[in-house]
RNA sequence: UGGGGUGUAGCCAAGCGGUAAGGCAACGGGUUUUGAUCCCGUCAUGCGCAGGUUCGAAUCCUGCCACCCCAGCCA
């Protein structure tokens, strides 16, 4: 039972869905909403692509609709199955379903050549058999209009008998192609007789040696929405030009519905390129382990990183669907994964250990503190963790001069460990080189967690018992690019951030060695972290996902000088 | 200098002739055994600029300005 309120509700939806939800009120859907999300199998998808489907799935959720996922592969030099593989995996981690709407436009590689022949029956298509330096000579410039090819005049026939020979293998890659026979003086350069088929002598990964000859973007992009009665395709702004020959074909070609393009913007994240020709260049060029590694802006990197599939589509959704130019803060991506990640459960894990000695707990003993597993959400229960004499406790979490603000351990200092004691600093011990190497510490022993004294201290940090804590691996991402925008840059590949991964050799608390290795937790203080889907099963590697939000580092910077200051 | 688009806060984004939603960020405060979370509060007399229409304009009109996209036998 939906609420009725729901409906008719054109306030706060995007102008794409607004258009929909008139076309269907006004009557003019009768067999509903059909959308398509078409990939071109060449690479993997990437953030961008998230939004995209999410728009094509999502509205055809909301209204009732169909989504066709289908593969654009007219070019098979660049095209390849493993691509294909990864998209599908994509989608459907993200959540969408196409059901058996599963096509390509090479499935309809015959329709498409009878269109074109009857293209050419109708006078509206000639082959024209310039060479390609020659036609980009011939089409003019962005102020000046084209010429006629010599060719344009050709007879039907002889069009006709040409594009059968081209079909048919008779000549080589570039002889001859298929133009539409549209205006060379055109404003609008893509309507200055665009070219219909190329020849290309190269196998196609699905059709083999069949076709010598591949439709273009334009075209078949068209016709195959026309197949598949696609109402409404929805692409990319930098397509706006092309919406007129879009127009052009849906006049030309039987149709029951004309399916309507519609552009929205792209979608760029700050500090991210999203061009699949980076992509593979990063890939390639190995700046990245490849295209699922953690730091690729690629949806089966961020899947690896351990971003939630529905902080994704939650991130779509609050980002919008508009034709301005966007660059979305990093921020606002991180922000949405936070939240998704907030229930998860808590755990306690030192990355970048210094030795802490108990003074006053005997040698050998071992006591089990109770620790909740999330200090929200009681129901997610409790766990024992080890406490024993020698504890690895953060770097960062002493300091031997301190500025005032300064909540960990100092000499002197108390500090509470999380779970567990009030504990003094009474002594540091250093190396021949005046480094710090371990710490000697007293706790006070009536402060146990739980025990009912309330006495407070300032700071609270995390900790393992040295005896105990388990060994591991945690990669520290950081961002890939130095820059906000490095597309911008002169050269996008020197603002590659060197320091994008960082390898420590941390300690954990013994119950993460056990955990399920898909489930994403927090070490305490640090941030979330998930176990590395694409290293050795029997090596234990996390990644950090995300940090904390950290107001002090912040405030570090202003105290540090401070201190220096005294 | 041809054509197509877009301008609402630092970043996104509602708004659709009746007097500027929301989120992120930032800032101030409260709770806190995570400097996290959570909770409160502040943040556009202003909607690219200039005119005009109107009782009334971010919304309509005119003129400017800025930025983005287009000259593949790529998609």
């Amino acid at each position: 039972m939906s609420d009725t309120t729901a409906e008719s509700d054109s306030i706060n939806k995007d102008f794409i869905r607004q258009i929909i939800a008139d076309d269907i009120a006004e009557g003019r859907l009768p067999e509903g909403l059909v959308t398509r999300f078409p990939p071109e199998p060449n690479g993997f998808l990437h953030i961008g692509h998230a939004l995209s489907i999410s728009l094509n799935f999502g509205a055809a959720g909301e209204f009732s609709g169909t989504t066709f996922l289908r593969f654009d592969d007219t070019n098979p030099e660049k095209e390849r199955q493993e691509y294909a593989d990864a998209i599908c995996e994509d989608v459907r981690w993200l959540g969408y379903d196409w059901q058996d709407h599963l096509t390509h436009a090479s499935d309809y590689f015959d329709r498409l050549y009878a269109a074109a022949e009857q293209l050419i029956e109708r006078g509206d298509a000639y082959v024209d058999s310039l060479s390609a330096d020659e036609i980009r000579e011939y089409r003019g410039t962005l102020t000046e209009v084209g010429k006629d090819s010599p060719h344009r005049s050709r007879s039907i026939d002889e069009n006709l008998a040409l594009f059968r020979r081209m079909r048919a293998g008779e000549f080589a890659d570039g002889a001859h192609v298929l133009r539409a026979k549209i205006d060379m003086a055109s404003p609008n350069i893509n309507l200055r007789d665009p070219t219909l088929y190329r020849i290309r002598h190269a196998t196609h990964q699905r059709t083999g040696d069949t076709w010598p000859i591949y439709p273009m973007y334009d075209f078949a992009h068209t016709l195959c929405d026309i197949f598949e009665g696609i109402t409404h395709s929805l692409c990319t702004l930098e397509f706006e030009d092309h919406r007129p020959l879009y127009e052009w074909f849906v006049a030309r070609v039987a149709h029951d519905y004309p399916p309507r393009q519609i552009e929205f913007s792209r979608l760029q994240v700050g500090y991210m390129v999203t061009s699949k020709r980076k992509l593979k260049a990063l890939v390639d060029a190995e700046h990245v382990a490849g295209w699922d590694d953690p730091r690729m802006p690629t949806i089966a990197g961020m899947r690896r990183r351990g971003y939630p599939a529905e902080a994704l589509r939650r991130f779509c959704q609050q980002v919008g669907i508009t034709k301005k130019a966007k660059m979305i803060e990093l921020g606002m991506l991180e922000s949405t994964v936070r939240d998704s990640l907030s229930t998860a459960p808590r755990t306690l894990a030192v990355l970048d250990p210094l030795k802490v000695i108990i003074t006053n707990m005997p040698d050998g003993e071992t006591e089990w503190l109770v620790a909740s597993n999330h200090p929200n959400h009681p129901e997610m229960g409790e766990r024992k963790i080890p406490f024993s004499r020698e504890l690895w406790i953060e770097q960062d979490d002493f300091l031997e001069e301190a500025p005032r603000k300064f909540f960990r351990l100092k000499p002197g200092g108390e500090v509470r460990l999380r779970y567990g004691y009030i504990i003094r600093c009474d002594e540091v011990i250093k190396d021949a080189d005046g480094n710090v190497t371990v710490l000697h510490c007293s706790m006070d022993e009536t402060t146990r967690s739980g025990s009912g004294n309330e006495r407070k201290v300032k700071g609270t940090i995390h900790w393992v018992s040295a005896a105990h804590a388990v060994p591991a691996r945690v990669n520290l991402y950081d961002r890939l690019f130095r820059e906000a925008a490095p597309s911008k840059a002169a050269d996008w590949e020197s603002t590659i951030n060197p320091d994008s991964l960082q390898v420590a050799q941390a300690w954990l608390e013994p119950a993460l060695a056990e955990a399920s290795s898909a489930q994403a937790v927090q070490f305490e203080r640090l941030g979330y972290f998930v176990q590395d889907a694409g290293s050795e099963a029997d090596a234990l590697v996390f990644n950090r996902i995300v940090t904390l939000r950290d107001s002090w580092a912040k405030l570090e910077r202003a105290a540090m000088r401070e201190l220096s200051a005294d």
